[in-house]
DNA sequence: GAAAAACATGCAACTAAAGTGCATAATTAA
DNA sequence: TTAATTATGCACTTTAGTTGCATGTTTTTC
């Protein structure tokens, strides 16, 4: 059995080829992609299915939607899939308005903010924008 | 001449009657507000005029568009709109996931991150989900 | 103050992404 | 091996965002 195979029943995901797919192609992508880039790298397979797919992933805990402000959705792989559970990582995103990728600074802890009273955090989600190190050196 | 028409002029956005309206309703509201929201506030009017109206207000900097997560964007008006240019102030917001509002909680500033090297910020987003004030209390 | 230019509004239509319903296929459990 | 559960594919719907264009209104210029 794959590697992969077994990461997936880790996280209780039938590993299905369409899944295994997926989850390698996430695994070569070092930034967030959304559904469209996904649909890009399959030739084969409905949207339909790696959309329930994606989020499959994604409510089993193996990725985070990241909301970066560009109006769709993108993902990217938990940082330790191989941990089952809420790992809440809450590491910051950067959104490169040049080339538009969006990368996980996941050495990048969100510092802690004091909320007024009576408001109760739970997650949160943080995006820098700017120009990333890629597109400012060229 | 209308308190309300000046702050208009002063970000050279003409006064006609629809943004009077708006620029009203956005003060009444203490929390960000949808197109439907605003939509839903004028019983006359096209979806359109008003996008087009919250989009000349975003552009001359009189409100901010907000991406809380929900997938829907939220505008709000910006703190100081007696003042012109970029304002820049860098706040956060609060998304209630109970009550789905996000409000801005503009005495909190986003604290300073230092980033990898080669990465510029130009500017950030965040917020914070979890339970407001007012439901918590419930 | 009239004509021209610039801008605002309303209507229709389009686009893109997200999501649902349902039939069929595949996998797991009994 | 049959029943139950889950996955997949296709079509379709929903919703938010956006644009084109004709008409209406305001501002500018002479």
């Amino acid at each position: 059995m794959g590697e992969i195979e077994l990461v997936l029943k880790k996280h209780q995901i039938r590993p299905t080829a369409i899944r295994l797919l997926m989850y390698r192609f996430l695994t070569e992508k070092n930034v967030a992609v959304t559904l469209n880039d996904i649909e890009a790298g399959f030739d084969k397979s409905e949207r339909t299915t790696l959309y329930r797919t994606i989020k499959t992933f994604e409510k089993k805990g193996l990725v985070h939607q990241i909301d970066d402000g560009t109006g769709v959705a993108k993902y990217a792989l938990d940082e330790n899939t191989l941990k089952v559970g809420d790992s809440q990582d809450l590491h910051l995103h950067f959104h490169c308005t040049k080339c538009n990728e969006t990368t996980c600074l996941t050495d990048h802890k969100i510092p802690h903010i004091s909320l007024p009273k009576g408001f109760v955090s739970k997650d949160m989600n943080l995006v820098i924008k700017g120009i990333c190190d890629k597109c400012s050196n060229t």
